[in-house]
DNA sequence: AAGCAAAGATTGAGGTTGTCAACTATCGTC
DNA sequence: GACGATAGTTGACAACCTCAATCTTTGCTT
């Protein structure tokens, strides 16, 4: 149990505040794109050249197949992906990004991955530490989740 | 524009991807307090104590008021909260937790502040180099939103 | 080879969230 | 007292989400 004096503590809360305040934005860009915050975010999920299996998709969007059954149904409407039949197995349907589909992706990945301004802003070293400790905290993370 | 090599540029990625990692965490509580994310989430823009008119409620929740109505909905015939109409402009109305509200609410406090392993388990020097960075970024947005 | 349990995806039912337009009641002002 | 603006509600409709049931395909077992 983390004592309500460790640092990491507030570190946690401020890492929410700075989350919930930018919330906005990734709205705004979804809207802009004419998708759903789940749609941009499922879209965000599949990596042009890679094929996803939709079971993947539900694990990357911690809900179940049949809610991505639908998700899945919208963006293929779109054009922005495909279902194809892996020949491996063929109960499985891989999600590949279309034409489109990449080019939308490739301009919200473009918008997401800019900082705010209130990080972008950061004298540098605030911003070297910050960046530091997130890469062995994620490092961390990749450890104990194998 | 900040550069592809801006630290801040890959700190924001990370700090993403924590937050991502982290969500079922988030949505694993709520159902075990018998909520919805969503109801959850408004339950924590409700101090104790504390009078908040509905539609502040919306801002915080970044959607319009016709939403919060049915989610205030729930969770007032959940017992956790309650409409009082404000005395000073009887078309507002104002929420306030009841006990019941408040001790699920402190509950679900209690746990969200707990930081995740990756960040609890990092090296002090990490957790308050993160603290200060988070502090600072904090800081600047309540400067310029001002 | 036949049988069978399990997995991937879909469908349908039912509830929640989200947006938009219309509506009511109240406020502030002129 | 009339007017425009604001707070909240309602209704319509789409999207999201979960659960149970179904279908096909697979892999195992015997």
């Amino acid at each position: 149990m983390t004592q309500s004096n460790d640092p990491a503590r507030e570190a946690w809360e401020l890492l929410w505040e700075v989350m919930q305040a930018n919330k906005p934005r990734f709205m705004a860009l979804a809207q802009e794109l004419g998708l759903s915050a789940v749609q941009l975010h499922a879209l965000r999920m599949i990596e042009p050249g890679v094929e996803v299996p939709m079971s993947s998709l539900a694990g990357k969007l911690f809900c179940d197949n049949s809610n991505v059954t639908g998700i899945v149904d919208r963006l293929e409407a779109r054009g922005l992906i495909e279902r194809h039949p892996a020949e491996h197995d063929r109960r499985v349907k891989l999600l590949v990004l279309t034409g489109p589909g990449e080019r939308i992706r490739s301009s919200a990945t473009r918008q997401m991955t800019q900082p705010p301004p209130e990080i972008a802003a950061l004298p540098m070293e605030h911003k070297i530490a910050l960046r530091d400790a997130l890469r062995a905290a994620v490092h961390a993370r990749a450890e104990t989740s194998v």
